[in-house]
DNA sequence: CTTTGATCATAC
DNA sequence: GTATGATCAAAG
């Protein structure tokens, strides 16, 4: 049986050698290996996978709004993935502010600093959580072109928050990063400021990756076919 | 089949 | 409510 709850990886190869330790067994598997409790189907157990492999890589930050990782400055993402390798969800980065204030610039950006160095998690299979399967870990940096992507939807974005227009933040802006709902239910809100510079109540939302932009990764430092 | 809007669990 | 972990499920 493994530790139930490894420390954390002294440095960036330790996580790697972990993470590749696991690829090719099932989340059943590693549930075991570090006692968690395996839920029959994820519907009320949505953030299962990734709280499980925080545990068995030994992540510490827990719901902090820092790093998984912390003292390596990196962020793990499980990622499902289709039979071809392809994801087959848009992947969550963080809650998006709808206050330029809050927003900040791009280069202070809670999304520029969450996706500057990212561990993927590939998860294959969509029958029990516990048949998944945990595929080749990928370790990630943006490329310029990349980055530029992020930039350009990030910044389109935070125009529309600069000026208050809340309703025109909508799922269908943004190539590689969109904002949509986030929180318990549509009822979910924050403070927002309007385009009469007035706070408000606004549906609560957060920044997402596009499954064509997670799958480009994948498919690049996997060398899938695309 | 893909995308969008909605939702679930948990810590604080 | 704000943050983490996301996937569900209806709509297009």
């Amino acid at each position: 049986m493994g530790t139930a709850f490894p420390a954390p990886p002294r440095d960036e190869a330790e996580l790697m050698m972990r993470a590749t330790a696991l690829a090719g067994r099932t989340l059943g598997y590693v549930a075991g290996q570090h006692v968690v409790a395996i839920p029959r189907d994820l519907r009320r157990a949505k953030g299962w996978p990734g709280q499980l492999l925080e545990i068995a890589l030994g992540a510490t930050a827990s719901s902090r709004p820092i790093p998984d990782f912390p003292h390596l400055g990196i962020e793990l993402k499980s990622l499902p993935v289709s039979a071809r390798g392809r994801p087959v969800e848009s992947t969550y980065v963080c809650t998006a502010p709808l206050s330029p204030d809050a927003l900040g610039r791009w280069e202070d950006s809670w999304v520029r600093h969450k996706l500057a160095r990212v561990l993927w998690i590939p998860l294959l299979g969509d029958g029990s959580p516990a048949e998944r399967v945990v595929g080749t870990p990928v370790i990630w940096s943006p490329t310029e072109e990349e980055e530029a992507l992020l930039r350009a939807d990030w910044e389109a974005i935070a125009s529309l928050v600069a000026m208050g227009e809340l309703w025109q933040l909508r799922s269908q802006r943004g190539k590689a990063l969109q904002v949509r709902p986030k929180g318990a239910s549509r009822e979910s809100t924050t403070w927002a400021l309007d385009d009469g510079a007035q706070w408000v109540q606004d549906m609560a939302r957060g920044f997402y990756l596009r499954p064509s932009f997670t799958g480009a990764i994948l498919a690049r430092e996997l060398l899938l076919p695309e």
